[in-house]
DNA sequence: AAGTGGTCTAGACCACGCG
DNA sequence: GCGTGGTCTAGACCACTTT
């Protein structure tokens, strides 16, 4: 029962939305009535519509009323969502989900690792290559760096596995992340293990995640094969 | 005097990390001080503090503080953040943003186009292929499509400009956008307009933009050099 | 135990769209 | 003028971290 009003609100809306009740275009009951309904005050009334706003999901204009986007962008497998870092075992569930481990090593950081990590040049950081497969599809070769003091315990038989879980497992809490999203052209790596062809465009993003108190844990950059995955972003002005 | 304190407040916040008042990694002010200083209720600091959040410059911890986060992403001159989809001519400034318009054409909709902009068969849409450059340097090639019937006047002297700003004008106001990244091959006419070589990766960004009540406006598809572009994303969990 | 942020309320006033 | 959403308040209670 701690899980606050407005996340229930929220989720019972988009169920709303997703199955029709309130259909494309519609428009919505207004800010008062979902108050009552809910038995909430009306400002906790608006701050789940700001979310649903945020995702693209509904609009609002004052002196008028809230609809339902029309075109609600539709989900498609090969799309990740751009924002929301938790992993490819979440999203397709862990029975899909596989993981090769094509380099296990620990070293100390490069000058950029360090800076992109803040650590000194004598922290020591794993270095982790995982090639993660999809229905035994390869799906994205990942490139990954973290610092070994946040995880002095972690082995190989985690990397089998999901890292966030076992991130979740120690006590550790992510917070957050900042990403880059380029294409550049496939190397040895890819070749071999994405069965890449020499020249194929790769999209690379390249991540730095953070811990709820602030400090950068992990920084990887995660190869796709240009057919096999996309990213997709909404941005909202509307706020 | 009718900017919402919120926004003059999370401005004022911004300033402060940016030069350096708070310092990276510090502690802020508490909410209470805050509310005192700025003479504004804690609701009102606690929805700066949740905005800076989102954008990656803060993070909180419930019974201890708020602090700067360390390591903030820095912008890069080629990284365009993927969300905020103004446009060039607002992020570089118009002395330095120049247009080429290499197709401005008028047919009836493709099947694709008439979903993704909400159209019938025979609404026609405009067809707009610009090349835009930066500092002389070809930049990003945009395919574009538009409904005519948005913008009935649109003529080739507004796409030597910016779009956006030519919907200011017409007081159609832009709210939002759904954008998927993916990495394709060049085709020809990356090759002759933004000098690639074949098989060439392409950061290619498809979008879908809409208007404040909802109506999809824009579908288009920018396609940049794999060494001249990249987008970030921030994301957030603490909310 | 004290101090912090997270949630929520019950109102108020304002700005805007519409008939 | 009326109904709508946008902003803002002054407080309350709770969950959590720290000492």
């Amino acid at each position: 029962m701690n899980t606050p009003k407005y996340v229930k609100i929220e989720q019972e809306i988009r169920n709303r939305i997703e199955n029709g009740e309130y259909p494309q275009g519609s428009k919505l009951p207004n800010q008062l009535a979902l108050s009552s309904e809910f038995s909430v005050s009306r400002m906790t009334v608006k701050r789940v519509l700001d979310a649903l706003a945020i995702q693209g999901l509904i609009y609002s204009r004052r002196g008028d009323g809230t609809y339902v986007m029309t075109n609600i962008p539709q989900k498609i497998e090969k799309n990740a969502p751009a924002s929301e870092h938790q992993g490819l075992t979440v999203y397709f569930g862990a029975d899909r989900v596989e993981s090769r481990i094509i380099v296990f090593d620990i070293q100390f950081p490069s000058p950029q690792i360090q800076e992109k990590l803040h650590l000194r040049k004598n922290d020591p950081v794993f270095k982790i290559i995982r090639l993660r497969l999809v229905d035994q599809q390869p799906y994205v070769l990942e490139h990954t760096y973290m610092p070994q003091k946040l995880m002095p315990d972690l082995d190989e038989s985690v990397l089998y596995g999901s890292i966030y879980a076992y991130l979740k497992s120690t006590g550790l809490k992510l917070s957050g992340s900042y990403r880059k999203i380029h294409a550049v052209f496939a190397d040895e790596f890819d070749i071999k293990y994405l069965n890449c062809s020499p020249k194929d465009p790769v999209l690379e993003v390249e991540q730095v995640a953070w811990l709820a108190d602030g400090t950068p844990f992990e920084y990887s950059l995660s190869r796709n094969r240009y057919d096999a995955r996309s990213y997709t972003v909404v941005d909202n002005n509307t706020l």
